[in-house]
RNA sequence: GCGGGGGUCGCCCAGCCUGGUCAACGGCGCGAGGCUUAGGACCUCGUCCCUUAGGGGUUCGUGGGUUCGAAUCCCACCCCCCGCACCA
């Protein structure tokens, strides 16, 4: 960190210009950012959500509100436990990731065998870094999700949305780990990323007093079965299950049992044992042979597979991997195996009778060992699935759709008495902790009842009511509380809070962080142990966040005064609702939405959230940023890179809306080197400006640096960072450099007017370089806590701006002249119309845009020999601002303004420039070109 | 598949809502010049094609349409990114 960014950090602090208290009557912004997660450091892709909070709460201190910008830390949840595990267990990547990518010292990474201290490691770094960027945050209302008080809040919170009946229990499956013994989401694995529960049936074979189960995802192809595989090699059971006497493989048990089914093994054996018996088939009573197939997977499905040659590439080669010796199956099985035929059920355009027969040839398989039978398999299933239909040899099901077979096929074995279901993943699921999932049906779980529609309909509203940014986020909410089914809201393991009523559960990450923004009232007086977390009963909690019940005898239950009681309420009703909360634009479908339902749910109207802003997604050199990739970016690593300043207008400058954003490092060195460059550009330029009387010029300057304050305070309120943020530093900066190129003599009192706005408009973007940049011209106390610039400073004057108009675009023909004219170019002569031609210009324009005759003046001014289409056009060319100023300025000086300028428009040529009027006596007109001069398009002619 | 966002002159990107001032802002890169002992930084000019007078030609994913006029409006299609849940 450099002096100058410390000792700023220290006058802030000192001064406590970032810890706002209420101030009734005083309008305040309660702006928020998500709470990061503390299972590692903060990064980039942090501070580009962060920052544009951080710009807008700077920004509207300035414009005179009271702005609270508090900060918390996510410790809830099982990721920051499951890291901590790993590294317990000696995983090496884990601990990698801790020192390489992280950055932490090894001494440290020994200690992150226990969760909370990895938490509170990352806590205190990312809160280090965040102050050192200058974030203007009020830090005496820090919190963490594990600590007291913010458990009560929680509590206090399913207390109520459970009374409101929006808290529920049911049965769901899930992806299970055994070890953990918690559901492994997409996030928590090592393989099978994207894999869910699917349903499979299951078929039961008569074999004696027997049900040999299969399971299958295609029940319609019980009519092309023709054979039934077990592995030889794994072990089966015979159990009891639900009063049946089954027989599955033995990991199958443990699944079943998981799900719901009440399981009794009796015996187990090897799969040997079955190989060469019949079984009888439902619906078509066929006796099946059961074959040995070493491709059946045990702890898939039951174990058990039934065989359909004709459309499943797997068992045809299966069945010729015996048939033709490649395995070896005992004399019997071989003989059976011989006379199997495949039996096609299924008819698809573009394949032969027997499909699986054409993917074998066409993927070159030559047994079922072969990698390329996944392929094989989904290519003919998607295909015999979308526009496969049933022959007549699948009896009751002929002539449909596969789709409607499969109905029907279910429907009828179910009759039969000899149909069940099973949960089954169809692709390995392991979890980051090693262990192979399964599907658990789990039950009791609670759940918040997103599907109510009149919670839906609550919600719906909340977002009607606020304002959106960018507002094509909108219509994502909408669809996502439309699509939001009931969302788990506990779970059995990791950090979090109890469910009062049920304190076997643990209240789950995303359902305790939906309305905490109302704790940062009360984080403050817990903070200054104005109040116990113990005393922070339901009831107390109404009053804070409700203004129910009686403060009197709350206050003595809890042991503390009314009057503090009463503050806290005071506290909460001053700075609720959230006027801004800003996230990436990942969390629209769960947190952010889930804010909505929980505010609707809990809070009456007037504290419903005002604003929300959602940002895109951060990619590193234009590739997605991730630990693997080797690609991540953290914050402090940034921060020091860049500086403050310039990390933080990198930040500013890289993405607008909901635009992804993409870190180039290059780019932020450029962003560094432009706030390093301001204030000696402005010192130097302070230095050679001159003492003098206001001329068109400094109008001009100061005309501009009005719209440019109306462009960034636009901008920021709309949450357009990127564009307030290129307006305030570059196109502002332009503007001066212009006016400097331009003036012979700069004006010392407009560039301190115009240094002094500029500081402010950068000083959100960049507050340490604005300090400083205040200081040298003199101001006083801090820009922090100064006006954000005024209009009436800086008046409009559409005179001096059409003055500078005229004299850019005669730049711009004169350069267009020069660029393709070869001869003689000593002298650039520029003839201004004359005052008929100009009355011409004008008259004409005027009736042409209010739509009047046009001939009636045309005929008038036929003298002037000008055609009326150069004057349409030269209208459309310069536009209807512009041109709207010229006609209402109707005594512009355009040849004063240009003769003015022709010193100027002399060194930018760098051809001797020579301004006459068209028509004055003497006009010295070689090319006779002066007739042709029009107003804002005076003729050139080049000697 | 469903939902959301996008495809612009080498690259990144503005413009699109409210059609004409759009060959199209800004940044990067590149070229020329200035400054400097030199380099860097900084400043100026140039950077689709053609053009000996400010002009012309062809462009804004593709194909149609509306209009005097379309990067901007409408329709169809193609391609890319993101989300799709017990996870922060």
């Amino acid at each position: 960190m450099s002096p100058r960014e410390k000792y700023w950090l220290g006058v802030w602090n000192e001064r406590h210009v970032f810890e706002p208290d209420p101030m009734p009557g005083k309008k305040k912004a309660f702006v928020t950012v998500p709470y990061p997660y503390m299972n590692g450091p903060v990064h980039v892709g942090t501070a580009f959500t962060a920052v544009r909070v951080e710009f807008y709460a700077r920004f509207k201190r300035m414009q005179g509100y009271n702005v609270l910008f508090p900060w918390a830390w996510h410790w809830t949840g099982k990721s920051i436990v499951g890291m901590s595990q790993r590294l317990k267990k000696g995983d090496q990547s884990v601990r990698r990731g801790f020192v390489e990518v992280d950055g932490v010292p090894e001494r440290e990474v020994e200690k992150f065998v226990e969760p909370e201290y990895l938490a509170s490691y990352y806590t205190k770094v990312s809160r280090q870094v965040i102050k050192d960027t200058g974030f203007s945050i009020d830090w005496r209302r820090e919190f963490r999700t594990v600590d007291p008080a913010y458990r009560k809040f929680v509590e206090w919170q399913y207390l109520r949305l459970r009374e409101l009946g929006y808290v529920v229990q049911g049965t769901h499956p899930v992806v299970w780990c055994p070890f953990d013994k918690s559901p492994t989401g997409d996030a928590d694995r090592s393989e099978g990323e994207g894999e869910s529960p699917q349903e499979f049936s299951l078929i039961k074979f008569h074999l004696g007093e027997w049900a040999l189960v299969a399971a299958t995802l295609r029940p319609e192809t019980i009519y092309g079965a023709t054979n039934i595989w077990v592995n030889p090699e794994e072990e089966y059971s015979e159990a009891r299950v639900d009063g049946e006497l089954w027989v599955v493989s033995s990991s199958a048990l443990l699944r079943l049992s998981e799900q719901k089914h009440e399981v009794t093994p009796v015996r187990s054996f090897k799969g040997t044992e079955l190989i060469g018996r019949y079984a009888v088939a439902p619906l078509t009573d066929k006796s099946l042979p059961v074959l040995p197939g070493t491709f059946v997977d045990a702890s898939f499905g039951t174990g058990v597979v039934y065989s359909v040659p004709a459309h499943a590439p797997y068992d045809l080669a299966a069945l010729r991997d015996i048939q033709e010796g490649r395995l070896k199956a005992g004399r019997d099985a071989k003989e059976m195996a011989d006379r199997i035929v495949p039996l096609p059920i299924i008819s698809v355009d573009g394949y032969s009778q027997v499909p699986a027969a054409d993917a074998l040839r066409g993927h070159g398989i030559k047994d079922s060992m072969d990698a390329a039978l996944e392929a094989a398999t989904k290519e003919v299933y998607g295909d015999e699935f979308h526009r496969g239909v049933m022959t007549s040899a699948s009896g009751p099901l002929s002539g449909m759709k596969v789709t409607e077979g499969k109905a029907k096929a279910v429907q009828l074995l179910d009759g039969t008495g000899r149909y069940g279901r099973m949960w089954e993943l169809s692709e390995k699921v392991v979890c980051r902790c090693g262990t192979r999932c399964y599907v658990k049906v789990l039950e009791n779980q609670w759940f918040l009842e997103y599907s109510n529609p009149e919670w839906k309909a609550k919600a719906r509203r909340v977002i009607d009511k606020a304002a959106v940014r960018p507002e094509d986020a909108r219509a994502w909410f909408n669809s996502t509380i439309d699509w939001l089914g009931d969302w788990p809201c506990a779970r059995r393991s990791g950090m979090g809070t109890k469910l009062p009523w049920d304190p076997e559960w643990i209240v789950e990450t995303l359902s305790d962080s939906t309305i905490y923004m109302a704790f940062y009232s009360l984080s403050k007086y817990v903070n200054g142990e104005k109040i116990a977390p113990e005393s922070l009963e339901p009831e107390l909690l109404d009053y804070v966040f409700l203004g129910k019940g009686n403060p009197a005898s709350l206050s003595k239950a809890a042991g503390t005064t009314e009057k503090r009681v009463r503050d806290i309420h005071e506290e909460f009703s001053y700075w609720y609702p959230v006027d801004l909360r800003n996230s990436a634009k990942e969390l629209i479908p769960n947190h952010l939405t889930f804010f909505a339902f929980h505010h609707a749910a809990l809070f009456p109207e007037r504290n419903w959230p005002r604003g929300i802003g959602v940002n895109g997604m951060i990619q590193v050199e234009g590739k997605k940023m991730s630990k693997s990739k080797g690609n991540f970016v953290t914050w402090r690593a940034a921060l020091e890179k860049h500086g403050a300043d310039g990390f933080r207008l990198a930040l500013a400058l890289t993405a607008d809306g909901m635009d992804d954003a993409d870190w180039r490092d290059r780019a932020a060195e450029d962003a560094r080197s432009k706030v390093e460059s301001v204030i000696p550009f402005v010192k130097e330029s302070l230095r050679s400006a001159a003492k003098r009387d206001a001329d068109m010029l400094d109008a001009w300057l100061l005309s501009s640096v009005h719209r440019r304050i109306v462009a960034v305070t636009e901008a920021m309120e709309g949450l357009r960072v990127r564009r307030a943020a290129a307006a305030a530093f570059l196109n502002t900066w332009n503007d001066i450099r212009h006016y400097l190129r331009r003036s012979e003599h700069p004006r010392a009192q407009t560039l301190q007017v115009v240094f002094d706005a500029w500081a402010r408009l950068m000083a959100p973007f960049a507050p340490f370089m604005a300090e400083d940049l205040n200081r040298e011209l003199g101001g006083k106390g801090l820009i922090c806590q100064a006006d954000w610039p005024s209009l009436k400073d800086f008046p409009v004057d559409e005179g001096a701006e059409l003055a500078e108009a005229v004299v850019a675009k005669a730049l711009e023909d004169a350069r267009k002249v020069l660029k393709v004219v070869v001869g003689p170019r000593s002298k650039l002569n520029v003839y201004v119309s004359s005052d008929l031609t100009r009355q011409y210009f004008y008259e004409l324009a005027a009736a042409k845009q209010k739509g009047e005759d046009v001939g009636q003046v045309v005929r008038k001014y036929s003298s002037a020999k000008i055609p009326p289409d150069r004057v349409f056009k030269l209208m459309y060319e310069v536009g209807s601002e512009t041109l709207t100023k010229l006609l209402t300025h109707g005594n512009f000086d355009e040849f004063g303004t240009l003769d003015a300028a022709s010193r100027f428009m002399s060194d930018e040529l760098g051809v001797h420039v020579v301004v006459q009027k068209a028509g004055s006596p003497g006009t010295r007109d070689p090319g006779s070109r002066a007739k042709d001069a029009l107003p804002l398009k005076p003729a050139l002619f080049l000697e």
